[in-house]
DNA sequence: AGGGAACGTTGGACCGCCCAACATTTTTGC
DNA sequence: GCAAAAATGTTGGGCGGTCCAACGTTCCCT
């Protein structure tokens, strides 16, 4: 320990700055978690939300997880190519695409939700249930700038 | 139906998740606030990262804050070529580059430590003072991987 | 019927992060 | 002393994530 990694305390206490180094760890051990599966972070986000919300659009789908459009067609598209999710155009509006959870995806699904647990576990090993709890409270209302909580 | 923001519960309750979503509102509110100085994120926390240490090697201050070497020249270049900081050979050891603040950078660094204490403000404004300091500290044990581990 | 809006899709740009390589210089071992 | 090993600064490129602009298709509202 010649020099120790020392961070500046200005730097330190800003919230941003904490955030962004908290992001990436979190990034970096869900990503590594879910590489075995060959599963990406937003990949099983979105496949998580596919199987909550059920037969859903896109567009609903990228105003959920705050994705752009862009970007939830390439997820889908190796989705649908792993046979995940099924695309498929919707009867009553025929612009919108419903996809759907298959049963490998479900599958699927539950080894990677496992792993995403196990990785945000140890992202938050240095806390106790309680402060995990409270860090979830405060970051779901620092994340959302003026949205109201509905739905709980 | 605008009312469909819907964050399903199971990527909601993820951590990981919340810090990707709040460090991104904070990375957005804090380079908007700085924006107006001509600077970013990175510059701003170099340029008073090197005011707090005093002259540094671009090497310690990678490591300080975790920067990648290679954007670390490209930082300090940028740094240079607004006169904020000068560049300078070590006489003591001529490998290093002796990284000192000028007085442009005091005055500049004043104005966007205004503007990113702004913006910080501004991110955790839901929040208590209290909650606001848990949060640092709840962050600051979860962004170390470990006091002693340093690998990865 | 027509105009505005939403949806999916394509293309591209920007930023942050990481790895490999090299010349120069310091430090270490013999 | 001198050669080998390590450190520093620098350059180059690649990868992944985020965001914006545009377009054709389709629906909704007046």
């Amino acid at each position: 320990m010649a020099e120790t990694p020392y961070v500046p305390a200005r730097i330190r206490a800003l919230p941003s700055w904490l955030l962004g180094r908290a992001a990436a760890r979190g990034h970096r051990l869900v990503a590594e978690a879910l590489a075995g599966e060959g599963m990406r972070m937003m990949h099983h986000a979105v496949l998580s939300a596919v199987a909550e919300l059920g037969p859903v659009s896109q567009a609903d789908l990228g105003r959920s997880l705050s994705i752009d459009p862009k970007d939830m067609v390439t997820i889908v598209n190796d989705l649908v190519a792993e046979e995940l999710v099924t695309r498929a155009p919707d009867p009553r509006d025929r612009r919108k695409n419903a996809v759907t959870i298959s049963p490998a995806g479900t599958r699927t699904l539950r080894r990677t939700q496992k792993l995403g647990d196990a990785a945000n576990a140890e992202l938050t090993a240095a806390l106790t249930p309680a402060e995990r709890d409270q860090l979830i409270d405060l970051l779901t209302r620092i994340a959302t700038p003026g949205l109201d909580d509905r739905c709980s």
